[in-house]
DNA sequence: GTCTATAGGAGGATAGAC
DNA sequence: GTCTATCCTCCTATAGAC
């Protein structure tokens, strides 16, 4: 039961991260969708950062699962390429949650919080792994680091150029995903 | 007078805008930055929207003076990595205004702002010009649509990758720049 | 653990004197 | 146009009954 509620917390608490970013989203808003009053909410977590920082972990857990799922055989350029592909499906969808680089006090306590830094240090060595041996491979350019690589591919999960895109209605979500798809491996040049 | 006290205060705006966003900065710290009572800022400007526009008015100012002072010569290509070089340049120095992408009150003051739409649209038109140019020339990929080309350009401007790249402390600015021009341009994939 | 009610404080905006 | 002082709204968080 309390685990069922809490988690009901976190998918709404998901969504309107998605929606509205973490600044604009209110305790209230919270407490409202998930049909509970607010002082319920802080019997389950004691503020706000700590609302968000579930909500993270969770999208860490689904990405987790996500590259479990993905057939051992492939290629480490199409592994990147589907966890890229993802990852713009997941915001196109509504969810993926989008937590500002630089409110201070959330930063300090996703750095408090071990299962959100367990979680990212996981997906990270995992996509670091796959980095190295396609750049080994010479499918992906050997001459960038690969940690630039990573925050490149990490990028793609906040990029406006989706949203945009979004809104002038010319594509649709599996165009917008191929477009962003092809400017982040192929690039602007043409080959 | 009047002109020079509101330029200083746009100038303060525009470097807390880089520093903290929209939403952390406070209108209180504007004033004592620019050393004045924040009753007077309002004589001035008659909201925190309106301050956020001016900055970014500002800015595309700057954006069209480095638009014009590109040589003529120059290929439409070459163009292209120059004004985006400028943009992430701009960013590392602390001078870009980044403003969130959702804050609907911010959206319908900038929207109602001339100045912003016409400089907005009038960078976009040039760059427009310049893109169809590299496509037409076959230096820039022709199957990409040029809005998405626009939009990718324009995202470097709030590229998180710079600002990571910049805390692991690993790389100089210039090589930061070299490193994203080349994953925008060249993208991941080996050529 | 859930509620109602409220404390406490930050921050945008304004009143009114000078 | 600048100031001091204040208003007022919104939001996070808590008190205390059930």
């Amino acid at each position: 039961m309390l685990q069922a509620r809490e988690d009901a917390i976190i998918h709404v608490v998901n969504h309107l991260l998605a929606e509205k970013g973490f600044d604009a989203m209110t305790v209230d808003e919270v407490a409202a969708n998930v049909g509970i009053a607010k002082a319920s909410l802080y019997k389950h977590f004691p503020s706000k950062e700590d609302l968000a920082a579930a909500a993270m972990v969770r999208a860490l857990r689904h990405a987790q699962a996500f590259l479990e799922g993905i057939a051992e055989e492939t290629t480490p350029l199409e592994k990147l390429r589907q966890v890229v592909r993802w990852t713009m499906e997941q915001k196109l969808a509504g969810e993926m949650p989008s937590l500002p680089s630089q409110n201070s006090g959330l930063r300090a306590t996703l750095l408090r919080t071990q299962d959100y830094m367990n979680g990212l240090i996981e997906v990270s060595d995992r996509l670091g792994e796959w980095i190295e041996a396609a750049q080994a491979q010479g499918s992906i350019n050997p001459q960038l680091p690969a940690i630039a690589i990573l925050y490149t591919l990490y990028a793609r999960a906040c990029d406006p150029v989706l949203e945009f895109l979004k809104m002038g209605g010319q594509h649709t979500d599996a165009q917008i995903v191929a477009l962003v798809l092809s400017t982040c491996f192929d690039g602007l040049k043409a080959r």
